[in-house]
Order: structure tokens, then C-alpha cells, then sequence
DNA sequence: ATTACTATACCGTCTGGACGGTGTATATTT
DNA sequence: AAATATACACCGTCCAGACGGTATAGTAAT
């Protein structure tokens, strides 16, 4: 039970050392000092590197997993509800796990099957997204801009003002609540 | 002039060396073979790998950088065809592109600077389509729609059916052209 | 006895890139 | 025409540093 306030930390110091000195220098020694243990310490916890990422990309999945799944009951109108939720989830994410999810990118291009979960979450709402004929393409296209943002601000390639965000972040709201009447 | 045939040469062989070893795999030397020259022959045309990569980038921008720029003249209408354009240069994007860009964005967890001139070309898009006050937040979500669908395909996150894909851009397309009139 | 570590030393591998050379074509000089 | 110089394109080796991971021996709390 220790165990996993400590991965917690360890987690936390990946997500500072990808902060600080880019994603591509994350190593465990520096993710062991940074967390304040040795890297006998860490390894104990995550036995391997790519354990750690593991680690990462499951905390960061953990919350959003659940939209999805929830939406076995409802239909037309929970695809609303569950692109309100997927758009609030990426535009508000902390910022340790935005880095935390730049790291996993990173590490994908040395390990692509890291991140099957994510494509697993990913797939899944589009799947979701899909059922409904007449809304399905809209859906996913809204969908597909929230995480195209994400995308441009996590690589750098793009920085907006939060003005300019929030008005993208209505937008993508207004468009999802025209949905189910069309 | 014989050196730009080579210089060619040496960027798919990077590609091929992408899509075989993953781009976290990219190594000089990987791509000296690949392209059937030394270690030292490669160095001599790019003469770090910061450079090859830079070269890699700088090809993938050369089209695109024209369909903003050449928007100096016309207006309201103009964000249309530039988004057709954008549009187009997305779901067209030749698989040899298409594996560059992995490799840049896995390049860019080492050394972000690398990615400016994206990031350069990225905020001219959005600034172009930010001059219509009307139709800014709209354009600029389509926008991040193709975008988004383009990065999800890259980091192996989502593969559609031809179909699906077609769908979503001639969805895209339609939007566009909704834009002028409203 | 098990869990959760510390501290340190070490190994094997990989990789960028520096460096010193080689051959060939073109230009310049004699 | 012959000799020489220069620039270009390229070869192949060597090296230093970084990293993931292992091993070992010990500590402290539960």
C-alpha cells in the first residue's frame, strides 16, 4: 500500500525530468533522483523502463477508460454526453499529465506496442462514436478536433491564447449539443 | 547537383529505415546502408543527424508552405481553398511522408528546437484563418479536425477503413464550403 | 520472514560524430 | 599538351559517452 503512494511519486518525477530536460533524455537514473530514491528503488517499483511507461500511459487512461465504458445503457444522446466528457477531459488536462502523455509519445518511437491501450481507448470511442448512422461522421469529426489540438499544444506546434482555446473549446461544445436534433 | 539526387536518396532511405526499424531506430549508420553509401558519404551531405532530420522536415513543408503563403491577395473565399489545400495535402500525404513525419516527431523528444519551421507554418495557418472574425472558429476546427485524424494515424493510435476515411474528408469538405455562405 | 528499500559497482551495447584518407573530374597554369 | 592544383563526393575506422539493466551486500520496518 506503500507501493503505490511511491509509484505515484515516481510517476510525478518522470513527468519533471520529461519537463525539464525533454522527453528524450527521460532515463531511470534521473527519474530515481528526481523521485528521491535510488534506482535499485525505482527498479523495484517498475522493473523496467518501459514497466515505468506502462505505468504512465495506465494513469493516464484510468479516468477516460470509464467514459466510454459507461455508455453500454444510453445512445443517440449519450454520444453528446460522452464528447462533453472527452472534450473536458482533453482540455482540461493537468499539466503533469500532458507531459506525462508527451513522454509516451516519445517512447512510442521505440516501442510502438507501449501504447496499444491508448489506441485500444481511442478505437473504442470511435467505435462508440460510429453506431449512430445519421450523427456518426460530425461525432467523430468533433472528436477528431479536440484531439487535434491536443496533438498541435503536447508537440509544440502551436500555442494559443486561452481566449483563443476557449473559444475552440465552445465551439467543439456548441457542435456537440447540435448533435441530436439535426 | 549530383549532391540533391543524393540528398534524395538518403531521405527515403531514412524513411525505409523508419518503417522497418521504427523511428526510434534511426541511426546514421542504418541509413548510410540503406542508401548504399558510408557512414562518412552520409555525413559529408548531412553533416549531423540534427540535419537529416532538418532536411527531412524541410522537404515535408515545401508544398505546404506555398498554399499559405500564395494567400497574400484574396480573402473571405481564399480560407476555403486554403483549407481545400490543407485538407487535400493531409489525406493525400505520400507514404514516404507520412513515415518522415513519425520519424520528426520522434525526433523532436531530443531536441525540440528541430520542429520550429512546423511550428512556424502550423501558426501561419491559424493566423490566416484567424483574420475573418466570422468564420475564424470554424475554419480553424476544421482544420485541427484534419489534423487530428492525421496525427492519430501517425502514432498508430487509429487505422480506418478507406471508406470511413473518405467520409470524414468529404465531411471536411462539405464544412469548408459551408463556410463562405453563413 | 517479507516488504521496501539504499548504495555502489559494473557490464554490454549502441551511437554520433570526428578524422584521415581515396578517387575523380574540372580548372588552371606552364 | 602536360603538369599541377583544387574541389567534390565518398570511404571506413575509431572513440568517448550515455543508458538500460544486473549484481551484491546491507538496512529498517512490519
Amino acid at each position: 500500500m506503500k507501493s503505490e503512494h511511491t509509484r505515484a511519486r515516481i510517476r510525478v518525477a518522470a513527468a519533471k525530468v520529461i519537463e525539464r530536460d525533454g522527453a528524450g533524455h527521460l532515463t531511470l537514473e534521473k527519474v530515481a533522483a528526481e523521485a528521491g530514491l535510488s534506482k535499485g528503488g525505482l527498479l523495484y517499483h517498475y522493473p523496467s523502463k518501459d514497466a515505468l511507461l506502462q505505468g504512465l500511459l495506465a494513469h493516464l487512461l484510468e479516468n477516460r477508460a470509464g467514459l466510454v465504458d459507461d455508455l453500454n445503457s444510453a445512445e443517440s444522446v449519450s454520444d453528446a454526453t460522452l464528447l462533453n466528457s472527452l472534450i473536458d477531459a482533453d482540455f482540461d488536462l493537468p499539466r503533469d499529465e500532458r507531459i506525462m502523455a508527451q513522454g509516451l509519445i516519445a517512447a512510442s518511437a521505440e516501442n510502438p506496442e507501449l501504447i496499444a491501450p491508448a489506441q485500444q481507448h481511442v478505437e473504442a470511442v470511435f467505435a462508440q462514436l460510429g453506431l449512430s448512422k445519421t450523427t456518426a461522421t460530425s461525432a467523430r469529426t468533433i472528436f477528431l478536433a479536440s484531439q487535434g489540438l491536443q496533438f498541435l499544444e503536447l508537440l509544440g506546434l502551436l500555442s494559443l491564447s486561452t481566449a483563443e482555446r476557449n473559444e475552440i473549446r465552445r465551439h467543439l461544445k456548441a457542435l456537440t449539443e447540435e448533435l441530436a436534433p439535426c
